[in-house]
DNA sequence: TACAACGTGTAGCATTGGCTATACTTTGAC
DNA sequence: GTCAAAGTATAGCCAATGCTACACGTTGTA
């Protein structure tokens, strides 16, 4: 027993249960237990994660936004916040964070703008969302979840796995 | 021009500059303009999307303690900190949130712990990465993109997409 | 046994991203 | 020209998620 652990061990007053079912887990994945990523590597993964998550939003903004100026001419604080469903003071306050970082304009009672930087996110962002749908579809995910699954995943689709699902979709064509 | 405006126009004192940017874009996407989807069912995407971001990191420990318990025996605060490329603090005190929400037990200075509900949740969350790396491996990305990737992606795919990626694994072979 | 090194926990702070409540502006209709 | 309705903005609240700084517990070794 206690085999893994070295130094201190940890379980001096853990619970059988709770080792017990850490046998039970070392049994399914396979004795030799797949090794780890370095702690580096992994620890840089998270954190590549982490930072796309905290653009996510502003992405979802600025692609709603250009699909609002494209179909209705103009992007309001109220369409907005209806089409993510949250309250009107949410999207006014995110809409300043789109100023603070340079991707919108927008004047008291005047509308949102997108400044060129959000205009060229908005076209990237747009081509990745049209990109992960296509893909999806093609693996088979029907239309409504591809779009829905589509608007989580595709803040966390880097370059390279862009190019291969273009790759994919040219190839099968 | 204005034509899409109906009621307040919101162009009253805009700029020219974002106006001609919106000119552009319109053009770039075709006159017509694809239709956006019905407010409610954007909403309920984004909400959708917004839960699982709430939800991503708990998984995100509960996947890594898992692993840790697997591979090393115990899962410490730290080594989770460090595998996540936090501090110890930020984990310890995500970990006292995995114990609010009935995924994990944890006495001080006696380590970190799965509940069954935890557990379980590992198990589905490891089945959905693997089966969300495979299938970026089959679509042709490099193993080390498709793992960083995966990190981010996993959390915001659908039981139905999830099934269609099965599948789709199964038929390629 | 005592202590140094390491791990752990807590306190206090900032930002993000939600909310409700309240106040202000604009628009359109009378 | 006035006023009601609709939209907009702001203030204040909360939880989540990160941080640093500091205090406490555990362990192995001298």
């Amino acid at each position: 027993m206690f085999l893994f652990c070295k130094g201190r061990c940890g379980f001096a007053g853990a619970p059988l249960a709770a080792y017990a079912m850490n046998e039970t887990t070392r049994r399914k994945r396979g004795a030799a237990g797949e090794k780890l990523p370095a702690e580096g590597t992994q620890a840089r993964r998270f954190g590549k994660t982490r930072t796309a998550q905290a653009t996510a939003l502003l992405e979802d903004y600025v692609e709603l936004i250009a699909d609002l100026m494209a179909s209705a001419g103009e992007a309001r604080p109220t369409d907005i916040a209806r089409r993510l469903g949250v309250s009107h003071a949410t999207a006014v306050k995110t809409i300043s964070r789109l100023k603070r970082a340079g991707l919108a304009t927008a004047r008291p009672y005047r509308g949102v703008f997108l400044t060129e930087k959000g205009q060229a996110l908005a076209d990237r962002v747009r081509i990745r969302h049209r990109l992960v749908v296509d893909v999806l579809s093609a693996l088979g995910v029907p239309l409504e979840s591809a779009e829905a699954d589509a608007e989580g995943i595709e803040h966390y689709v880097s370059e390279i796995t862009l190019k291969a699902f273009a790759q994919f979709l040219r190839a099968r064509d």
